[in-house]
DNA sequence: GCCTTCAGTGAACGATATTCATTATTGCAG
DNA sequence: CTGCAATAATGAATATCGTTCACTGAAGGC
């Protein structure tokens, strides 16, 4: 019984979803209106709150569209099944350049979604969780193949990679630009051999 | 010429600070209203505006005076000059249980401070930057005294450092509690020597 | 051709950050 | 002790913005 056609409701939310991305990643969750977002979709405010419950899930869509796009990516790169270092490296790249390529949008997710009491369950965890899972799996496989310590936490492992490159993409965000590929190869070596120099030296 | 004292104006101010603390440690910086928290602190809300230039003015007033206090601890553990391992070990530590023990001003921090667009050169910015000197000079030192790899990036390992425990004391916040200590040491274990399991079997 | 059903509208509402004209208080001069 | 600037303090008024809702009109089944 849908008064218009599917095709329509589609297009009218992707409008409204797209109208948001472009006034979010500009003024900021706050900075940009309801008024503003449903003037550049072409459609009343009230409309707005006919496809998304409030501002807050408005914001939602629009990073979990970005998020899926991005999930695909890294997916991708763990289902090749290449050596453990090589997965590595490549995750930390596609991650670091996703940050770095839409900084707006990752600010976003750090300082919105991230934060808010309610993010637990959220789409955007539940996305977050398929990246999570990506990267336990892929140290859990290489503690049983031996390329890794077995009395490393895997958590820990997962905390360290996702909060270094959060930092290091959002440092770089706002100060001077970044070289994707080095800086990924400068971590994944600082994560697996840390920072002690080999013993082929001195050192007690 | 003040009309009134300065000791009065310095107890103004403080209990502003202090009503503000409280609010938006409990409802975060949008649901604290300033009046609720003018109402607390026993004055009108115009009197706000004489105190602080803003709302957001207020929030930082109260996310500087919490991170001064963290900052001074941290400057006393690095002028210990305890050996380079034990040193990062204790900053790890007091820095871990800082972001634990009022895990609602890290959340205040991360969400409304760090990500806002004038950051840069605000007095919280400051304070960032002298703890990340200390970080960096006590880096160098390991570098000069041999323990840690010439090779290393400085600015890298800062940005692992501060990455690491800002996302473990957040996955901890909304979850399971965590053990400050062990989390410190293992986290220093990884840093220090990575995820490759030594060569010869030995540990440190 | 009428009638039901919703998509769509935009004015109205409530909340709230900020301002400002007004009032109260303070320290000091005479 | 008293009157007088100076200014601390007030709180009602303002502007903005998220959200709601009573209403409008077009599409399609009968």
């Amino acid at each position: 019984m849908p008064v218009i056609s599917p095709q329509r409701m589609q297009d009218r939310r992707d409008s409204i979803v797209d109208a948001a991305r472009s006034a979010f990643a500009q003024s900021g969750f706050q900075g940009a209106s309801v008024a503003d977002i449903a003037r550049a979709a072409g459609v009343s405010d009230g409309l707005v709150y006919r496809y998304f419950a409030s501002k807050r899930d408005l914001l939602n869509a629009v990073l979990t569209e970005f998020y899926e796009r991005t999930m695909a990516d890294l997916e991708t790169i763990a289902a090749l099944e290449a050596p453990f270092e090589d997965t590595l490296r490549a995750l930390i790249r596609r991650h670091l350049s996703a940050f770095l390529a839409d900084a707006d949008l990752c600010r976003l997710f750090i300082a919105e979604v991230r934060t808010a009491t309610d993010y637990r369950g959220s789409s955007v965890h539940t996305l977050n969780r398929r990246y999570t899972s990506i990267l336990t799996r892929l140290i859990q496989a290489a503690v049983a193949g031996g390329q890794v310590r077995a009395d490393i936490e895997v958590r820990l492992v997962r905390d360290v990679i996702f909060g270094s490159v959060e930092h290091l993409a959002w440092s770089a965000a706002n100060g001077r630009s970044l070289d994707v590929d080095r800086t990924a190869d400068s971590l994944l070596s600082l994560i697996l051999h840390g920072l002690v120099r080999p013993a082929t030296g001195d050192r007690p």
